[in-house]
RNA sequence: GCCCGCGUGGUGGAAUGGUAGACACAGGGGACUUAAAAUCCCCAGCCCCUGGUGGCGUGCGAGUUCGAGUCUCGCCGCGGGCACCA
């Protein structure tokens, strides 16, 4: 008999596929469409083992979708904007489109061998022209319709290389290259008016059923809805212009435990000292160090610097409070500028004791030791449901909770004409424009007459250059001779090109939709979106689960209201799962600037637990982490699909680990993977060519087969890839073990070759084949349990006493509770417990358990 | 720092609040073989023990429950995100 060969049969079925257009979408009324989306890839260059289990879970819903009748949409793109393009460029001083297209070549090639059910027809890049020439039109749609505008806003700025960088390439507050201290400067930016929907965007997620809950609660955290009182304090002697400092707050209730008034280095106020002080105008550029993000501002240390101005208290005008500019308040948050109460704030007390200020509690527990604030040096904040004891507070009861307190506050302040209560967002609108070369050109133009002009729609695509060059830092777009030369739309001067390009989280933000129609002369065609839309079934990292999903929601919308999908489509997936990152050990060194360098895991050898290269050197090893090109530890597949073959792989990759689990990569296991499925396929064609005559084992083997039908179509509707394939070990065992004629094992073979058929379609192909199966197996409708089958007539009760288990009975299934309890009682290890007593409690939970109390 | 997860044998992991460890990997033993490979069969949480109807056991500590890996609270450890990595 021959042997499973697997380079024979994966090209052989995967020309079948290709020659019956299997996997090509096809819109038709008779049946109902599936569309499965995985999120597209980054082209890196080659794919790594994530990548093989991201779109193989996908491929398992599309095949499956296939097979119980719908038309199925699964696409394949790339996301191929983005800086490492770029970085390739300077490294080593090609193009990024070449670096790009030669890359998605490379990954297309190693994607196909993997018999992946894709409609290949419809892929793009997202640097395609034609894709970014239409991202250019929803932009210009955009525009007209208010959803993007132009404002102030910081970047990290690299005062030697004098460009701008990403928050990657700041590293402890310097940056990557120049190794020079990061400065945060302002820069006019284009933004989308996201902030708009925050509301919506947070209510709609309550409509999302088939999304994980934790997704949509860092969603609606990100959002971050408050309640909270905007009123101003008035200066005393303040420049003039500045007689109110306007500060927002989510507890009022703290308001009598103010003791000072902290505004950004950017606030207005700021700005105004700065240039009348060499002091202030020194400390607000040492403020403006350090990157721009959160957890930079947030872990950064505290600094203060007192302007020497001070507000009235709005409650007791003789009380008066200084005001600190400083650099934990950025002003892109609420007003730039907020009020500081040490006792109940961990930062506040830590600024207030950095320059001695008052600390004042305004509440304390109902009872037990308490430690005030001033002396303990830890700030009393308790969640805002407990009821605490006020002790400065406004006129509200004594009792009362933090929420409770903010809403009576709020009512006081409102009816003293101090302020009002207001409700906001913490989501800051999309600030789409990046200095960098690599990205979609936006389409605008600045006119000196005109101011800025949207370019005409006839126009598109504002095709990028050519002809740059990498050798200097900075954007080839802004010194590129010729390319910023054009004339104005509006009045046809002379003008000047916008050089700004897109962030990349605009590219991924619509291609889902792009792809129900990538060829269209619009950003979609209606008809297509009507009948492909929604995506039933996403399926992306976790680490996408704010930014991506939220960027897309909210352009599902804006294309809504331009015309571009339908209103159906304003929640753009309909499901989405989350899928577990495959994680794998860094190996790093430190350079002469003690910069890390990061190794491949084929570069090192492990030995005890260290890592060691191949000149001796000891690499640091960081256990676990994120899989990223960045930092070389990524594994290859296409080593595994070469020894072994795709279905060994795609096997592999759904086996043991739940999908939503990140998963450490280990090589071990490929091969065990392999000779499982060398056992199914040597399994099927021994069955095939069987002609033994049918005994009293074939109902045992049939009723095996139909449980197995049912809890692989559980498995695989409930994203349980990894029990589905255990069932399968299970049934296969089974198969291989009895002792059935040759027809209920050729029944259940074909069935077990079409459970796999998902997972590992080529080997289900050949098996099917083998088996006599008619037509390719990817066509074949997927097979229904009987639930008569399913039933047994007896079931195994365990018995336990006190919660710990003693015995157990075999009863009839649908024996009766008293009948069962009888039993349980006259039951040796229950008797025996029971020392002649009686039960305190007899539980039974029918078909399930019986415990016994004494 | 803030938000969200995760933690079960040597390993990956299974388990609608109901027999913890299914299924597999690695390991051990055996069959077949001149031998090996391949294949097949058996064993296997930890501890004590000749034997069990024994003790312990799902990161740690409490709690709810007849019953907790699962629910609640507090810790510890690890991972993801933090708006210019994608």
């Amino acid at each position: 008999m021959s042997r499973y060969d697997p380079a024979a049969i994966e090209p052989k079925w995967q020309a079948a596929w290709e020659e019956a257009q299997t996997f090509k979408a096809v819109r038709s009324d008779d049946k109902p469409k599936y569309y499965v989306l995985e999120m597209f890839p980054y082209p890196s260059g080659r794919i790594h083992i994530g990548h093989v289990r991201n779109y193989t879970m996908g491929d398992v819903i599309a095949r499956y979708k296939l097979s119980n009748g719908f038309n199925v949409l699964h696409p394949m793109g790339f996301d191929a904007f983005g800086m490492p393009a770029e970085n390739a460029a300077m490294a080593s001083g090609g193009h990024p489109k070449d670096w790009t297209y030669s890359n998605i070549e490379t990954m297309v090639g190693q994607m196909k061998p993997l018999g992946f059910g894709l409609d290949w027809s419809r892929m793009f890049a997202t640097c395609d022209p034609e894709y970014y020439g239409q991202q250019q039109a929803l932009f210009l749609d955009f525009l007209e319709k208010g959803l993007v505008y132009r404002k102030n806003a910081v970047v990290n700025w690299d005062p030697v290389d004098m460009t701008v960088l990403a928050n990657e390439q700041v590293i402890d507050g310097k940056g990557w290259r120049s190794g020079a201290e990061v400065e945060r400067r302002e820069l006019t930016q284009w933004f989308f008016k996201i902030s708009d929907y925050s509301a919506e965007l947070l209510e709609a997620l309550d409509g999302l059923d088939d999304w994980p809950a934790k997704v949509k609660l860092m969603q609606a955290n990100w959002i971050g809805q408050s309640r909270g009182l905007q009123f101003a304090f008035s200066t005393v002697d303040g420049p003039s212009g500045f007689d109110r400092i306007e500060v927002y707050t989510t507890r009022p209730d703290t308001l009598m435990g103010a003791s000072f008034v902290g505004i950004s280095p950017d606030h207005p106020l700021a700005r105004a000292l700065e240039r009348e002080s060499e002091d202030v105008a020194e400390f607000c550029a040492r403020a403006r160090k350090g990157g721009t993000t959160e957890e930079a501002l947030e872990k950064a240390e505290k600094l203060g610097f007192d302007t020497g101005i001070t507000v009235r208290h709005p409650f007791d005008t003789a009380w008066e409070l200084p005001v600190y500019i400083a650099n934990f308040i950025l002003m892109d948050y609420g007003t730039g500028a907020i009020f500081g109460c040490p006792a109940h704030d961990q930062r506040d007390l830590d600024f207030a004791r950095k320059y001695d200020l008052p600390v004042l509690s305004t509440f304390v527990p109902l009872s037990g030791e308490h430690a005030l604030p001033e002396d303990s040096g830890i700030a009393y904040v308790p969640p805002k449901s407990e009821k605490v004891r006020w002790t400065r507070a406004f006129d509200w009861t004594e009792e009362a909770t933090g929420d409770e307190a903010i809403e009576a506050a709020i009512g006081f302040c409102e009816k003293n004409g101090v302020g009002q209560g207001v409700t906001k967002f913490r989501l800051r609108d999309w600030g789409l424009s990046r200095q960098r070369y690599w990205g979609c050109p936006i389409p605008v133009v600045h006119c000196a007459a005109c101011g800025v002009v949207p370019e005409k729609k006839e126009n598109l695509p504002v095709r990028l250059p050519d002809d740059v060059t990498f050798d200097v830092p900075g954007n080839p777009l802004d010194r590129h001779p010729t390319w910023r030369d054009c004339t104005c739309p509006k009045c046809g001067a002379p003008a000047k090109r916008e050089t700004d390009t897109m962030d990349t989280f605009v590219d991924s933000s619509w291609y889902f939709a792009r792809f129900t129609a990538p060829h269209a002369a619009t950003p979609t065609d209606m008809a297509e979106a009507e009948y492909w839309m929604n995506v039933d079934q996403y399926i992306g990292g976790i680490e996408h689960a704010i930014l991506h999903l939220l960027y897309s929601r909210f352009f599902a919308r804006a294309m809504n209201i331009c015309g571009h999908l339908p209103a159906k489509s304003r929640e753009p997936f309909d499901a989405l799962f989350t899928q577990g990152m495959v994680t794998h050990a860094i190996y790093q060194t430190k350079d002469a600037n003690g910069r890390p360098v990061y190794h491949y895991p084929e570069d090192v050898e492990l030995r005890d637990g260290k890592g060691f290269l191949k000149d001796g050197t000891e690499v640091e090893i960081i256990p676990s982490a994120k899989m990223s090109k960045s930092k070389n530890n990524v594994v290859d597949p296409v080593k595994i699909i070469e020894t072994y073959g795709a279905d060994t792989a795609r096997w592999f990759v759904l086996s043991d680990s739940p999908p939503e689990r990140d998963v450490e990569w280990t090589a071990a296991g490929a091969e065990a993977a392999n000779r499982h499925l060398g056992r199914v396929w040597r399994l099927c064609a021994e069955i095939a060519e069987s002609d033994a005559p049918s005994t009293n084992e074939d109902e045992p083997l049939l009723r095996e087969m139909h449980k197995a039908i049912h809890d692989v179509t559980m498995g695989v509707d409930s994203f349980g890839f990894n029990a589905a394939i255990a069932k399968l070990y299970a049934f296969t065992n089974a198969l291989s073990k009895s002792r059935a004629g040759a027809d209920a094992k050729r029944q259940a073979a074909r069935v077990l070759a079409q459970l796999m058929s998902p997972m590992t379609p080529h080997l289900a192909e050949d098996c099917w084949q083998m088996l006599g199966g008619e037509g390719l197996i990817a066509n074949a409708p997927w097979p229904k349990a009987d639930p008569a089958m399913l039933v047994e007539d007896t079931v195994v009760l365990p018995i336990q006493v006190n919660g710990k288990r003693r015995g157990e009975i075999e009863v009839p299934r649908d024996l009766s509770k008293e009948e069962v309890e009888k039993r349980v009682l006259t039951h040796e290890a229950v008797v025996k417990l029971l020392e002649g007593g009686q039960p305190k409690k007899l539980i039974v939970v029918p078909g399930r358990i019986v415990n016994v109390v004494v």
